[in-house]
RNA sequence: GCCGCCUUAGCUCAUUUGGUAGAGCACUUGUUUUGUAAUCAGGAGGUAGUCAGUUCGAUUCUGACAGGCGGCUCCA
């Protein structure tokens, strides 16, 4: 008889052929009606699955975190079983478990719209009403594929090829439905309540752009339907925030179809942009950097030998001028290893830090363009830093520190940090791989309290460390990046005199903070929802007055202001004030100053600050100085 | 680049069996001289993304192209 053990540490002894369910119907009946799932040693098993051995055992229910993942896979298979229903001739692929919800890859002959998930929705909750049992068979292998082929479901067949032997293989019976999966899922269909399916879209098979595309069925689901409320709620509320609608409520840039993935910036937007490069200039002077700024065409053959030519040839822009290929550059580091070359370098001169704001461009596949996150023409707040290889972790040190005190200047919390380690095309030892990631590691594990690891997403010259940041809609962006390389010094013949009089190459780390100013713009503008910091904020102060006779005292209260430096001006029109302080308050302007009668007499100023607080008849100077130190 | 969808006034959107388009805001003129989220009234504004095709007739149906959107792949 099996010996189990509950959280709470209660024992007891079960009789043979004992399922996780009953046990669950042991501890309680209420219990039971909310049990999905369970784990014995720990391991997430279905409720039918038998308990064999001593173990100990947890109960999963619905509102678990685990539980409600279990609900969402559930609902994958229902996809599926609703689909079989509707276009019975559809293949299965996968219908895996993502963040908030789940989703379902299916080929299908029919192209489904919108409207026809609408019609996959209603059919789920019809099968779910029924409050089916959902029955988990154990098969052999042979068994699986017996089903799958008399099924016709080339995708699941290929998996079952693909599954190691000695692993179980688990079949789910949805009715006339069969899925194969893991697992585990729930044991009914009334624990499938509240969902939505939100959007389709096309996926390859595998995830590999040489294979078939298929038809992606997104969809989310939650415990109760005000989480699902909520977080369809909160998805509405998050499209205002996005930086591409902003950015023309705002007046900060425009896109248009003649220069696809470049941005016209407009005066307001340029402004946060020349504040952004000043902020980051600034850091980097005070760090010891010589900003430099090189050729925007350079030869193709520097490419080529730079091995860019042969690895990103695709990307890069071209141009010609008698009979001599150019390359618009999409990277900065060959022109600054041009520029370490000039002169004899000593190893008393290293590490010597070379920046520049530079403007690459790239030509990215249309359709990966994306407002200022993803663009073809961009700045990159880029840095090339030349030193030997004992100077590298004390270099990567303080750049992660620059990196994390700048973010941190914008407020964010969310940043996600990631080492990418070698990948499959690359040059250099291993033994210089392994060192090399070992120091990054090193850096990483005693400056940061976590980080992934991305296995083989390195750069071919070596491994790198990234920054991500989040946009408004959970879309993750990388930012910032160190990148450690062995490779380009050489390639560009790039060298310096040791202590012991002998050339040696330089070890050379490329790195970005902000990584693109674009992107990064892009990312504070739906981090602030709009709503920039006074400091970044194009226009700060506007002075409205209210009535024509106020408006000497408005137009000398604006000048007072400019010459303090901010950014300042005036509404003089014929409107009412709360009409003029309506649209202020939509285009976010941080304080609204309002001159009228009782401020002209009392030689004073009222300020409205945009969460709606007044101060009343305050003097300008003293808010002048309290503004100063907003800067 | 791949799959699907979208493209109507400066902006946000209406306009169903195919008969050349409307609203709100913005703009403009007048009115109002105003106290913390919209004073009132008039006016102007569109070759319906582009190019073909079907049709007596196309914003509407078909096709190609362009750009955009959502994903996928990619992202030095």
């Amino acid at each position: 008889m099996p010996k189990i053990t509950l959280p709470d540490g209660f024992k007891k002894e079960i009789p043979e052929n004992t399922t996780l369910l009953e046990v669950t119907k042991d501890i309680s009946n209420s219990l039971a009606k909310i049990a999905v799932a369970g784990k014995i040693n720990g391991q997430l098993r279905d409720l039918s699955v038998v308990i064999e051995n001593d173990s100990d055992i947890e109960i999963i229910k619905k509102n678990d975190d685990e539980g409600i993942d279990i609900v969402r896979h559930s609902f994958a298979h229902l996809i599926g079983h609703a689909i079989k229903q509707l276009y019975p001739e559809s293949k299965m692929a996968i219908g895996p478990v993502i963040k908030n919800g789940f989703y379902y890859d299916i080929e299908c002959d029919k192209n489904l719209s919108l409207d026809d998930l609408t019609v996959i929705e209603k059919k789920i909750k019809e099968l779910t009403k029924t409050n089916y049992k959902v029955i988990r068979k154990v098969v052999s292998p042979q068994e699986a594929m017996d089903v799958f082929l008399e099924r016709n479901e080339p995708y699941k067949q290929e998996i079952i090829k693909e599954i190691p032997e000695g692993q179980e293989i688990a079949l789910y019976y949805h009715q006339e439905y069969i899925d194969m999966c893991r697992g585990p899922h729930v044991p009914n269909t009334k624990f499938l309540k509240h969902f939505k399916l939100t959007k389709v879209s096309g996926a390859y098979w595998r995830g590999n752009s040489d294979n078939k595309m298929l038809q992606r069925i997104y969809g989310t689901a939650w415990d109760t339907k005000e989480e699902l409320d909520n977080y369809i709620e909160k998805i509405e509320i998050a499209k205002k925030s996005d930086h591409r609608k902003i950015g023309k409520q705002q007046d900060l840039f425009h896109f248009q179809e003649e220069a696809p993935g470049m941005v016209f910036w407009h005066s307001k937007g340029w402004t946060i942009y020349n504040i952004l490069k000043d902020y980051i200039r600034n850091i980097t002077l005070k760090n010891g950097y010589l900003e430099v700024n090189t050729p925007q065409i350079l030869d193709r053959k520097l490419w080529e030998k730079s091995g860019h030519w042969d690895k990103f040839g695709d990307m890069i822009f071209t141009t010609s001028s008698e009979k001599k290929e150019y390359a618009i550059k999409p990277m900065n580091c060959p022109a600054h290893v041009q520029i370490f070359n000039q002169g004899l370098k000593s190893y008393k001169d290293l590490p010597i830090k070379i920046s520049e704001f530079g403007l690459v461009h790239r030509n990215e596949p249309s359709g990966t363009l994306h407002g200022l996150m993803r663009a073809r023409q961009f700045v990159q707040d880029d840095a090339h830093i030349f030193c030997s290889e004992a100077q590298l972790s004390e270099e990567i040190k303080s750049l992660i520190q620059m990196t994390f005190s700048v973010y941190k200047h914008f407020g964010f919390k969310d940043i996600s940090i990631a080492l990418s380690t070698r990948p499959e095309k690359r040059v250099g030892s291993e033994e210089l791989w392994d060192k090399s990631e070992k120091i990054l590691k090193k850096v990483l594990s005693d400056n940061v309290d976590s980080f992934s690891i991305q296995e083989g997403e390195g750069a071919f010259y070596g491994p790198k460390i990234e920054f991500s940041l989040t946009d408004s809609l959970d879309r993750v962006w990388q930012c910032g990046t160190i990148q450690l390389d062995f490779s380009m010094p050489s390639a560009l013949t790039a060298s310096y005199v040791d202590e012991t009089d002998n050339k040696a190459t330089p070890v050379m780390i490329h790195r970005a903070i902000l990584g693109s100013i674009e992107r990064f713009i892009g990312i504070l503008i739906e981090h602030y929802g709009g709503k920039l910091p006074f400091w970044l904020s194009p226009q700060q102060i506007i002075i409205a007055n209210i009535a024509d006779k106020h408006v000497e005292f408005a137009v000398e209260i604006e000048k007072m202001f400019k010459e303090s430096g901010f950014r300042c001006s005036l509404d003089l029109r014929n409107e009412k004030i709360g009409y003029k302080i309506r649209e202020h308050i939509i285009a976010k302007i941080p304080y609204v100053v309002i001159i009228g009668e009782k401020e002209v007499s009392s030689r004073s100023i009222s300020v409205r600050e945009h969460d709606g607080t007044e101060h009343k008849l305050i003097s300008a100077d003293d808010f002048i100085s309290k503004l100063s130190s907003k800067k």
